[in-house]
RNA sequence: GGGCCGUUAGCUCAGUUGGCAGAGCACCUGACUUUUAAUCAGGGUGUCGCAGGUUCGAGACCUGCACGGCCUACCA
C-alpha cells in the first residue's frame, strides 16, 4: 500500500516496538470523572493508546474515536494546520483501523463527550484492510466466524458473550474448589475412546506406530483416580466428537466432568442445582435468564421428572409395555412419527424423548431414571435392573445441560454391559470401538460408590448468553475449510 | 447424508420482463476549529461465488460444483 510506503518515506515507523500507556481509556474517563468532582489536580496528562474507530475531520480540527480493551474515548485534534510537517503528513494519513498512542489531556467537551486533547500522537500500527462498515457491523456469519478478530472489533456485543464464558467458567471452577473437589488433567490421546458412545478421531503416533483416539469424554480415566482414592474430582477440557456439525453440536467442545466418592445421583442433583443457581447469580447477578423467549429461572429445586412417566405423558407411549425395540418401533409409528429400522430400543426411547419431552421443558427440569440399554456405565435401580439411577437436565427447549449417574462400580456387571454394546455395533462397520480393558481391570481393585456428572459448558453459555447457536459461544467454531 | 434458501464493491445491501453494474458506509480530492452515523462538493475502487450451457445479448434463465444459513438426519 502506497499510504505505507508514504509513512516510511516521512520517517515513521509504522510499526514501532513499544508505547507504554499511563491509562486505559476507561482509566481515562474515570481520571475525568475524579477531576470534575474536585478531588484531583487541575492538570490531567494522560497517554492512552487503541485502535481509531471513526474519525471526524473539520479542516483546522479533528475528533476521533479511540477504542482499546477497556472500552473507548474520543480524541480531539486541534490547530492541524499548525503541526509540525511531518505529523501533518502522518495525521493526514491516519485512517479508521489504525492503532495509535496520544499524549494530550482529559476534558469534557460541549456536548459531553469525554475527550482526549492530543498534544502528540504516534502510529502504533497502520491497519492495511478496511474495517466493517461501521453502522450495521459485519453481519456474514461466514466471514464471522472465520475472522473473528473482525467480529470482535466490528460488534462489541461478541466481547460481552466470550466474557460471560469465561465468568461462567471461572465461577464454576470456584464453586468445585470450595466443595474440595481437585482439578486434574487426563489424556486426551487415548488407545482406546471410551465414556460416550460417540465417533471418536483417529490419530496416529509416529514414533510408538500406534494408532491413538482423541477422546469423547472425561469419565473412564476420572473414574480410575476415584480408584486411586481421589474422592473428589473434576476436570474441565476439550473433547472431541467426530459427528455432525450443528446449531448444538461443534466437533470440539468443552465438558466438565466431576466424580465424588460415596454419592450418588441424588447428591449429584442437588450439587448441580445448587451450582449453575450459584454460577448465575455470580455472572448474572440473578436466577432468571432469558433465553429464546422465556425467562428461565435456575433457583432451586428444580423438578424432577420420572423419565418413563414423562415420555408417557407427552408421546402418550409407555415404552415399558413394549419389550423389544420392534414392538415399540411399530407404537411410535402408529403415531407418525418416521423411525430408523437400525435403531435398538435404546436409541427409539432417546428419539421419544427427544421428539416428545426436550421441546416442552423450559424451566430447567431433571428427568430420571433411565432404561439401562441408554447407559452403560450407570448403575442399576435397587430393585428393578431395568433401569438405572441416571438424570439428564434439560432446559430452554431442548437444550441439554447434564448427564450424570450413580457410576456402576461392579466390575463384571460393567465387563457384560460393554460386551453388550459391542454387540449392537457389529455390523455397524466402525473399527473404532473398543472396551477399554485398563478402565475394567482398575475397577477390579474396587472403585468406591461414587456419583458422576457431566456438563456441556458450551450449553450452558448459550443459555446464560441466550445464544441459539454453539458457535456464538465458542471462539473459533470448526468450519469447513475454504477451497481456493 | 437429504430438503429449502442464500452468495453482487472492503462492509451492509438494491438490481424491474434477459438489454451500459447501482446506493449508503469505507476509501481518494477539496471546504469547514466542538463533532460524535459530522456536514457539503466531486471521484466507482467489481472475476456479480466457481465452471459450463441457452441466447444477438446473462447478475438474472438451465446444469454441475464450492461455501454458508435454516430445517432434517446423525449424536449419551
Amino acid at each position: 500500500m502506497e499510504k505505507l510506503a508514504r509513512i516510511r518515506a516521512g520517517g515513521t515507523d509504522p510499526y514501532p516496538r513499544v508505547y507504554h500507556r499511563t491509562h486505559t481509556t476507561r482509566q481515562a474517563v474515570e481520571l475525568l470523572g475524579k477531576k470534575e468532582t474536585g478531588s484531583s489536580s487541575e492538570e490531567m496528562p494522560v497517554i492512552v493508546a487503541g485502535r481509531i474507530m471513526a474519525i471526524r475531520r473539520m479542516g483546522k480540527s479533528a475528533f476521533a474515536d479511540l477504542r482499546d480493551g477497556s472500552g473507548k474515548i474520543q480524541l480531539l485534534f486541534q490547530d492541524i494546520k499548525n503541526f509540525e510537517k511531518s505529523q501533518l503528513a502522518l495525521f493526514k494519513d491516519l485512517d479508521i483501523g489504525d492503532i495509535i498512542g496520544v499524549e494530550g489531556d482529559v476534558l469534557r467537551t460541549k456536548s459531553g463527550e469525554p475527550t482526549v486533547r492530543v498534544n502528540d500522537f504516534h502510529l502504533l500500527a497502520k491497519s492495511l484492510q478496511p474495517l466493517p462498515e461501521k453502522w450495521h457491523g459485519l453481519s456474514d456469519v461466514d466471514v464471522r466466524y472465520r475472522q473473528r478478530y473482525l467480529d470482535l472489533i466490528a460488534n462489541t456485543e461478541v466481547k460481552e458473550t466470550f466474557l460471560v464464558r469465561q465468568k461462567v467458567i471461572a465461577a464454576v471452577r470456584r464453586f468445585l474448589d470450595e466443595r474440595g473437589f481437585l482439578e486434574v488433567e487426563t489424556p486426551v490421546l487415548q488407545p482406546s475412546a471410551g465414556g460416550a458412545l460417540a465417533r471418536p478421531f483417529i490419530t496416529h503416533h509416529h514414533a510408538l506406530d500406534h494408532d491413538f483416539y482423541l477422546r469423547i469424554a472425561l469419565e473412564l480415566h476420572l473414574k480410575r483416580l476415584i480408584v486411586g482414592g481421589f474422592d473428589k474430582v473434576y476436570e474441565l477440557g476439550r473433547i472431541f466428537r467426530n459427528e455432525g456439525v450443528s446449531t448444538k453440536h461443534n466437533p470440539e467442545f468443552t465438558m466438565l466432568e466431576s466424580y465424588e466418592a460415596y454419592a450418588d445421583y441424588n447428591d449429584v442433583m442437588r450439587m448441580f442445582e445448587e451450582m449453575v443457581y450459584q454460577v448465575s447469580q455470580q455472572v448474572l447477578g440473578s436466577s432468571r435468564v432469558e433465553f429464546a423467549g422465556n425467562i428461565l429461572d435456575f433457583e432451586p429445586p428444580w423438578p424432577r421428572l420420572d423419565l418413563r412417566r414423562a415420555v408417557k405423558q407427552y408421546s402418550g407411549i409407555d415404552f415399558e409395555q413394549y419389550a423389544n425395540a420392534d414392538a415399540l418401533r411399530t407404537r411410535m409409528r402408529e403415531t407418525g412419527m418416521e423411525v430408523d429400522p437400525q435403531k435398538d430400543r435404546g436409541r427409539l426411547i432417546d428419539e421419544l424423548i427427544s421428539t416428545y419431552v426436550e421441546p416442552n421443558i423450559i424451566q430447567p427440569t431433571f428427568l430420571m431414571d433411565y432404561p439401562v440399554e441408554m447407559s452403560p456405565l450407570a448403575k442399576a435401580k435397587p430393585g428393578d435392573s431395568r433401569y438405572v439411577e441416571r438424570f439428564e437436565v434439560f432446559a430452554g427447549g431442548g437444550i441439554e445441560l447434564a448427564n450424570a449417574f450413580t457410576e456402576l462400580n461392579d466390575p463384571a456387571e460393567q465387563r457384560l454391559r460393554f460386551q453388550e454394546q459391542m454387540k449392537e455395533r457389529r455390523g455397524e462397520d466402525e473399527e473404532q470401538w473398543t472396551i477399554d480393558r485398563d478402565y475394567l481391570l482398575a475397577l477390579e481393585y474396587g472403585m468406591p460408590p461414587t456419583g458422576g456428572l457431566g456438563v456441556g459448558i458450551d450449553r450452558l453459555v448459550m443459555l446464560f448468553t441466550n445464544k441459539q447457536s454453539i458457535r456464538e459461544v465458542i471462539l473459533f467454531p470448526q468450519l469447513k475449510e475454504k477451497n481456493e
